[in-house]
DNA sequence: TATCTACCATACGCACGAGTATGTAATCGC
DNA sequence: GCGATTACATACTCGTGCGTATGGTAGATA
């Protein structure tokens, strides 16, 4: 990713448009992905746009393709390189819990998700996402079959929860009640 | 709710057009929403509409509200008339596992919390039935505060279980699977 | 240094959906 | 049964955002 704001000028590659869209996605959301706004914040016209990208859909798919494969693979791969499989799911809700920025344009993309375009991309995502939690359930000592369920039914709070919070602002929590429900979290969905 | 279909030729009121814009809603979302296409799937035009409502936005307002009012009043103070409080959560589990029809506009405007005008609406019924959940875990034995976070997490559930399924149609679940992975909601959720 | 190509600007066309202007048929109060 | 109001049709305007056509410029290449 391109960390650099906007006054460098250099000239643009296909992969700045595709991360300045994924960063407007995040802020303002998908419906918000026109291409002549973009240009503008990027300081220049639909004129270089429509030399990296042939339609407006290419670029969203793009971008979204690109997210999906940036993925978060470093979060998972540290979760499952702790050695104590019990100490595994704490850890894990924790972390996302106070990491929420990566998870800013997943939120955002379930606002969306009235646009054809990132329904599959959200399918595979959570659907490996979900996998993965199952696993970690397993690991944990649950029975297969119990551990698919209580895997689906902590990723869907975690799914509510960013609509709840995120988009709706709801509930007006602060930021020692948000750690308790946190720790209520792991007590009631962690087996033993 | 006017039930009736489009072969009915007498002529609409405005809550006619609210209806209609709520069936529309839930069937292709809020975004399908335009005065055209409702007016030709109620076998009129324009000029119908903007004789009722100022506009398009007025329409999707009015509709939000009619919603909101309309509400699940039934599946409250059936939940509430139970006499033991210990088995108002699992009917209410149960129950909204099993009607699944009611909640098919409040999924259509989970995935439309993009526009503006639905967010407050979805913040106020969202609000409402979390202090509803949190009075019947207390009533079912819970203290005040664990209450307060068990509902937020069975509530960011079910909004999280709407978008897995309804949107995404993910995870493909059979018929049994599901039932089992209600109970172990129940099991999991419910105090005792 | 000539030119070639990648990147961008400018100026259009075009479709689509909201909203307006105005005329007209049906229905109600009396 | 007659004017007034309600409900709708028809035919426009207008803004917005996508896409296209075409010409320009800076840096690489030879």
């Amino acid at each position: 990713m391109n960390v650099s704001a906007k006054p460098e000028r250099t000239r643009l590659s296909a992969e700045d448009w595709e991360d300045a869209a994924l960063r407007l996605i995040a802020d303002q959301g998908v419906g918000a992905l026109a291409v002549e706004a973009l240009a503008r914040q990027l300081g220049v016209t639909k004129g270089s746009f429509y030399w990296h990208f042939r339609t407006r859909e290419a670029l969203l798919q793009a971008a979204l393709e690109r997210w999906e494969q940036y993925g978060e693979r470093e979060v998972i791969s540290q979760i499952e390189a702790m050695p104590d499989p019990r100490a595994r799911l704490p850890e894990l809700f924790r972390r996302v819990a106070h990491e929420l920025a990566p998870h800013r344009v997943y939120a955002a993309l379930l606002k969306a998700l009235d646009h054809p375009q990132v329904v599959p991309v959200m399918a595979r995502v959570s659907q490996r996402r979900m996998e993965f939690l199952t696993n970690i359930y397993r690991e944990a000592g649950l029975p297969p079959e119990e551990a698919l369920n209580r895997a689906r039914l902590t990723y869907a709070a975690y799914v509510g929860f960013l609509q709840l919070n995120f988009t709706l602002g709801l509930p007006r929590i602060s930021h020692d009640e948000f750690d308790a429900y946190v720790e209520h979290m792991i007590k009631t969905l962690t087996p033993g």
